[in-house]
This record gives C-alpha cells, sequence and structure tokens, in this order.
RNA sequence: GGGCCAUUAGCUCAAUUGGCAGAGCAGUAGACUCUUAAUCUAUUGGUUCUAGGUUCGAGUCCUAGAUGGCCCA
C-alpha cells in the first residue's frame, strides 16, 4: 500500500484505504487525465418523484407519444448490465427513478465507459421516459454522463447500512442507503413546519424572535450548563441551558406573543432521551394564564397529529397514542395518590413521613429538600411512568418551580403543567411569575440552593428583577422538547434516530 | 457512575470443545439487448477493536483499555 505510506510521509492522517477505494481512486486518475472529472455544467430539469407523479400510471403506448426529453441526476445505487443493455436504479432527493441504457442508443464509446462506472457513482441522464417489459417507468438515455466519482463503496444492497453506530457517525451513508431515515428528517422538517405556521395564524400571530445562545448568567432551568469563553472581554460565558428569562424581558418590552424554536445546551448525561444539545419550542403568551397554554398545547398537538398522520392517533413503539382531547388534567398531588393508594391526602406535605416513603422506595433525598421537591421525586418515581396518554400533570410545587406564579388559593404549589405522553416529559409550562419582589426571593432561595451544593439550582439573575420591576403583563409560556416529539411521530426509540447528528465520543 | 451484551473482509454475517479464518453482496475478468437482491463462469480481498497474559496452539479463555447498544442510577 504505497499510498497510505505517501500520506503517511506527507503528515496525513492514516486513511482507511483499502483496494477497493485503491481502484476507484485508479478510475478516478484516468477521468482527471482525459478531462474535468467534477463537472458542474449538467443541469436536471425534473426529479424521480415528478416524473413519477406525471407518468406512473400511464401505459407504455401512451408514453411511446410522450416526446418531451428530461433531464435527471442522482447517485447509481444499482446497476444491472446484460451485454448491450442496462438497468440502473438512479436515487435523488425525491425517490428513484430507472434508467434503461441501451448501447446503440448512445453515442461510440460511452456504453463501455459507463460498464467501468461504480455503484455510489453520481450521474446525469437525459431521455424519454418509457414503461419496460416488465412494466416500470424507465428513462431511455439518450444522452448519459459520469458527474461525480464516488472512491469508496457504499453498503451492502441488501441489508444496507444496520450498524448503529456507523449509522450515526457517517449519516451521510444512512441517509444514501435509507429511506426510513430520510423520512425521518422529512417528517421532523413537517413537524417545525406546522408549529410555526400554527403559532402564527391569524388570531394567534406569535412573533418569531431569536435570543442569546451565550449567556453571561445561565437561567430558565434547573440544570448544568457547558461554559465558554469571550477571548477579547476575558469572561465566561455559557451555552444556554434555556432561552426563558430573554423571552419575558420580551415580554416586559410589550412584544406580547413571542415564540422561539432553537437548541438549548445541558451540560448532563446523554441517554436515549437526552442530547447534550437539544431543540425546544418556546412561546410567551402576555394577557393568558396556565390553563390556556394547557388549551392551546393540545389543539396543536392534535392538529399536528392530523397533518402528519392524517389521523388521531400515533402508534409509539406499539402502544396507541390518542391525541383527540379534551386531555387528561391531574394535579401532582392527585398523581402521587392515584399510583401510591396507601398515601393520606394528609401524608402529601409531610417532610418527614415523604422522607420515609422515598427511602422505602430507594429513591433518592437531600436533607435540604423541602416537602415539595420530595413530593416531586414521588412523583417522578412512581407516576411518570404510568402516563401513557397525553396527560396534563399540574399545580407542581413551588420549591420546585422558582419562575412559576403561586396558585391563588394553595401558595405551596404554582400555575404550573407538564405534559407527558408515553411517560416522557414533553412539555412544560406555566403562569409566569410576574411579581418582582417574588421573583427576588425564589432567586435568592435557588442561590442558597446553590450554595448548599446543588449545581443545577439557579443563579440571581438582576437585570431580569430590574425588567419584572418595570411590570411584565400577566403571562403564561411553555417550552416544548422537539425531539422528544419527534420521536413520537417518527416511532424512534431514541432521541438520536430524530438527529442528524447525534453526540458522539470522538472517533478513536 | 454501575451492570449486561457486541466489535471478524468495504457492507451483512458464519466459524462445533481452544486446532488450516469462511459465505453472500460489492470489487476484478469474462458471457448476456427487458433487469428488479438479475443470472452464469472464474477470481482478488483479513491488524478477527487495541495492549498484555495463559497455552504446543487463541477469533474463541483471562486482565486492562477503546467504541457502540440496552438496562439501572
Amino acid at each position: 500500500m504505497t499510498d497510505t505510506r505517501e500520506e503517511q510521509a506527507a503528515g496525513q492522517p492514516a486513511a482507511d484505504e483499502n483496494r477497493l477505494i485503491a481502484e476507484r481512486r485508479a478510475k478516478l486518475d484516468t477521468l482527471r487525465s482525459t478531462g474535468q472529472a467534477y463537472p458542474n455544467d449538467f443541469r436536471k430539469d425534473t426529479t424521480a418523484a415528478e416524473l413519477i407523479a406525471r407518468f406512473g400510471d400511464r401505459d407504455a403506448d401512451s408514453l411511446e407519444a410522450v416526446e418531451d426529453v428530461f433531464a435527471v441526476a442522482g447517485r447509481m445505487m444499482a446497476k444491472r448490465v446484460m451485454g448491450k443493455i442496462a438497468f440502473v436504479r438512479l436515487q435523488d432527493r425525491s425517490g428513484a427513478i430507472q434508467l434503461m441504457i441501451q448501447r446503440d442508443h448512445l453515442p461510440e464509446g460511452v456504453f463501455h465507459a459507463f460498464k467501468h462506472w461504480d455503484i455510489g457513482d453520481i450521474l446525469g441522464a437525459r431521455g424519454r421516459v418509457m414503461r419496460t417489459q416488465k412494466g416500470e417507468l424507465s428513462i431511455r438515455v439518450s444522452e448519459l454522463r459520469l458527474l461525480v466519482k464516488s472512491l469508496r463503496p457504499l453498503p451492502e444492497k441488501y441489508h444496507g447500512l444496520t450498524d448503529t453506530e456507523l449509522r450515526y457517525r457517517q449519516r451521510y451513508v444512512d441517509l444514501i442507503m435509507n429511506d426510513n431515515s430520510r423520512n425521518v428528517f422529512h417528517t421532523r422538517s413537517r413537524i417545525i413546519s406546522f408549529i410555526r405556521a400554527f403559532m402564527e395564524a391569524p388570531g394567534r400571530e406569535f412573533l418569531e424572535v431569536e435570543t442569546p445562545m451565550m449567556h453571561p448568567i445561565p437561567g430558565g432551568a434547573a440544570a448544568r450548563p457547558f461554559v465558554t469563553h469571550h477571548n477579547a472581554l476575558d469572561l465566561d460565558m455559557y451555552l444556554r441551558i434555556a432561552p426563558e428569562l430573554y423571552l419575558k424581558r420580551l415580554i416586559v418590552g410589550g412584544l406580547g406573543r413571542v415564540y422561539e424554536i432553537n437548541r438549548n445546551f445541558r451540560n448532563e448525561g446523554v441517554s436515549t432521551t437526552h442530547n447534550p444539545e437539544f431543540t425546544m419550542l418556546e412561546f410567551y403568551w402576555a394577557y393568558a394564564d396556565y390553563r390556556d397554554a394547557m388549551d392551546l398545547t393540545e389543539m396543536m398537538l392534535s392538529e399536528l397529529t392530523q397533518a402528519i398522520r392524517g389521523d388521531h392517533k400515533v402508534i409509539y413503539q406499539g402502544l396507541e397514542i390518542d391525541f383527540s382531547g379534551p386531555w387528561e388534567r391531574l394535579s401532582v398531588e392527585d398523581a402521587v395518590r392515584r399510583y401510591n393508594p396507601k398515601l393520606a391526602e394528609a401524608d402529601l406535605w409531610n417532610e418527614d413521613f415523604l422522607r420515609s416513603v422515598c427511602s422505602g422506595l430507594q429513591v433518592h433525598t437531600e436533607k435540604n429538600w423541602g416537602p415539595g421537591r420530595l413530593l416531586t421525586e414521588l412523583f417522578e418515581a412512581t407516576a411518570e411512568e404510568n402516563l401513557v396518554q397525553p396527560t396534563f400533570i399540574t399545580h407542581y410545587p413551588t420549591e420546585v418551580s422558582p419562575l412559576s406564579r403561586r396558585n391563588d388559593d394553595h401558595p405551596e404549589v404554582t400555575d404550573r403543567f407538564e405534559l407527558f405522553i408515553c411517560g416522557r416529559e414533553i412539555a412544560n409550562g406555566f403562569s409566569e411569575l410576574n411579581d418582582p419582589e417574588d421573583q427576588a426571593e425564589r432567586f435568592r432561595e435557588q442561590v442558597a440552593n446553590k450554595d448548599a451544593g446543588d449545581q443545577e439550582a439557579m443563579h440571581y439573575d438582576a437585570d431580569y428583577i430590574r425588567a419584572l420591576e418595570y411590570g411584565m403583563p400577566p403571562a403564561a409560556g411553555e417550552g416544548v422538547g422537539i425531539d422528544r416529539l419527534v420521536m413520537l411521530y417518527t416511532d424512534s426509540p431514541s432521541i438520536r434516530d430524530v438527529l442528524l447528528f447525534p453526540y458522539l465520543r470522538p472517533e478513536a
């Protein structure tokens, strides 16, 4: 392998060259010696899907009458040569179309050259539409060009690429080989487009905004941030864990209804439902409360389900999820009692009692946690996984909801909800805390927790308090996890399946 | 962070109790003017994830590590 040795001598990383690549490099050398090896002067004028839509149901005779010549281009995914005739499956962004290539229909030498082209090469072809004897719509090729020489062999044609690690690391190969993977990302795009249209529809008119990704003070969620550094200002900055405090500043500013669909970064573990960077829809809505936000969420996801699935149901990993409302709304307290029937109502705020129940269930607790936090832990440990159908869980304890408005009748809980589907948290929303003095006090409690060792506790954000002091209209706000939503609609078991480039450790 | 499992040709996978590392597809050469995972003939291709160890002998057993998957925290 002289190539490899020469490359290593030239200081390049040792490539995973092999004889298959070497053979293709030799073919590329021949192309270079005879002209432009990577031309960019071929223009397609249609796609596979467009041809199938136009001609898919026409019979052979009627296609004979079509005199138009079409230009297509794409990757050669299959090649079947039979002497002087060949069939190629050409894959483009829309799908695939078959080429029928006859030696005697092409200029001298083209067919001979084609026989040495490889699966994975990118071709351009012109020709009239026809139907083969076996009935497949095809292009009878009158002009054929090699546009890109592919140097690396594609995975095997029948089994494709199944190795999960390779599918994530080399997503480009996964997208070439797996229809299913392409479909997931088409669906993801449709979901996000739908949400934008829904939020901006007449009558709602939420304004899409962009707020900073780098924060001097991380805020808006309980999570550990990634730290980075601004050299010119010699200032540590944090990749945002949530856009919440900035979006609410915009509510103070009078924008009234705002939303943002963008990335959050949390310095936490990786799992089938967690990626260090993930996408959230977050919106804020003046003169609305948490019940309005629940109504809006229910309407949005019901309509989304219709738009994506054409039905009110989704099958996720064998579970049938029914999005037609109304969805159950259940307080944290009621949910805990439903799944722990031995607990009396009076027990739910008894700190010592909750602590003993948690310890009996092997639920980890900390000394400085009050009854609100303990109740929430108990909920997560015993109730969450049972919430398969869309369910709003309401009235989270104030202790775990430092940005939410207290309930008017029960100040130890907030006007907050989370939406669960398939046992997973999909959304989190609440009536916003717009009392600057209450908010300042909650920040001080968070700082005390942080000083006591809670790395996820919030910082005191003085500018945010200042903003509230100017007066924030009463409002509701909510965050919706887009990746988890896409998982549901694409029946994907792992968040990595719905991220084009999920987090992976660097290759060895 | 812990447990279990996996890693063999470009890809998908075999390899009996520790005893010659194999197949299909892809590739290469040839045949073939209607194929659909085309077919037929011949044929090339290996750091068995890495580093140690046990053994006459290791893909297989042991130790450590890497990466991935699943489960748990």
